[in-house]
DNA sequence: TTTGCTATGTCAGTGGCTGACATCAGGAAC
DNA sequence: GTTCCTGATGTCAGCCACTGACATAGCAAA
């Protein structure tokens, strides 16, 4: 079996290399981006990656989770921030969380972009970022409640805060140079609202 | 196969086996119900139906889709409700246009109920629902522009309107009577929060 | 009756995803 | 250094969601 592979040393990118998840996120990214969501098969990532289809499922759940390992750090940034906030008010709380995340994420901007782009291309990849925004969104009102806001005082403020995190989001990809400031100036337009 | 049974009724209009999609909406939400969404194959719900694995998908796009034929309507409904709302503020659009939303629904509570309670069992279900709502949001704010509100604060107004109608719905199947009431409560809830 | 339309049935095939079991690399124990 | 253990990987068989191509059944208008 691994007699042949030793002859093809160089087509076989390493079965035993290092952070094959990590391989198998750059190549799905990779893939998604230049043929598409549908036209790839999870085979034509593992392979790109140098594994087999079977690894993929080891690492990720189904072919979509592969774009969304970030997300349990983003929720803990979240929840610490809530956790530890000085803010008066819920809806202050989770905006300045809010803001704690967008700085996160402002690092690897153009990450950030081609991932959104992938999944903007694609129904099935929206929902599933649609999915972790509400467990997001849940997390946020679990902190809250936590210090002490009731509901529905908490869901309320935590869904809200999840859409202003949303729609800031979109700024900041399609022209605004700084995240941070896209959460602040969202939630200025927030309260002019009413 | 299709023995006797009930057939033509009153619907002659050119339908030899009456109600297939019907039927497979039935059959669906039983089974999601008796045994769970992933313990139910598409084949179980066409033999209850009494049609073929591929007549159901004929009729819905896909395993999911089946709970769902109703979102069309209930985004009908919101956007005329925006479009000839005599309120002033974006917000208040959106929320009159929720609350004929929730008129609407009012009138079959168990149905909504029964579904609700399958959604929440499984996370495939919740990432249709989810995406159904933010295709209801980006519908609602398209109708928000065409009265004048400008971006973005009709994206904004609509993403928190659907809020407010996400967590009102959960407010009155958990144990409120009236759901145009939990709506302007909801709504009451946002305004306190800021 | 004939013709034509539409809903359905039949069949083969692709691809996502899983369980069971074999195998391999690296390190700990001897 | 040999043995043994552990975790990551490969291999294989199989289920099921979903699709395209083609055949067929009922109904209606010509």
């Amino acid at each position: 079996m691994m007699s042949e592979a030793a002859i093809t040393r160089l087509g076989d990118m390493g079965r035993w290399e290092p952070d094959a998840k990590g391989r198998l996120m750059v190549a799905a990214l990779e893939l998604y981006t230049e043929r598409g969501y549908e036209q790839t098969t999870v085979a034509d990532i593992a392979q790109r990656a140098g594994v087999t289809e079977r690894t993929f499922f080891r690492h990720f759940a189904d072919k979509r989770e592969v774009l969304f390992d970030g997300a349990g750090t983003l929720q803990e940034t979240v929840v610490t921030a809530i956790a530890t906030s000085a803010a008066q008010t819920a809806i202050e709380m989770v905006g300045t969380a809010m803001e704690r995340a967008a700085e996160m994420m402002q690092e690897r901007r153009d990450f950030a972009r081609q991932r959104a782009a992938a999944i903007a291309a694609n129904p099935s990849l929206q929902e599933r970022e649609l999915l972790k925004l509400a467990v997001l969104g849940a997390a946020a009102a679990s902190a809250l409640r936590d210090r002490g806001v009731p509901e529905p005082a908490a869901t309320l403020a935590a869904e809200v805060g999840v859409t202003v995190f949303k729609v800031a989001f979109e700024r900041w990809i399609d022209d605004q140079p700084d995240f941070p400031a896209c959460i602040r100036a969202t939630l200025e337009g927030l309260r002019a609202l009413q």
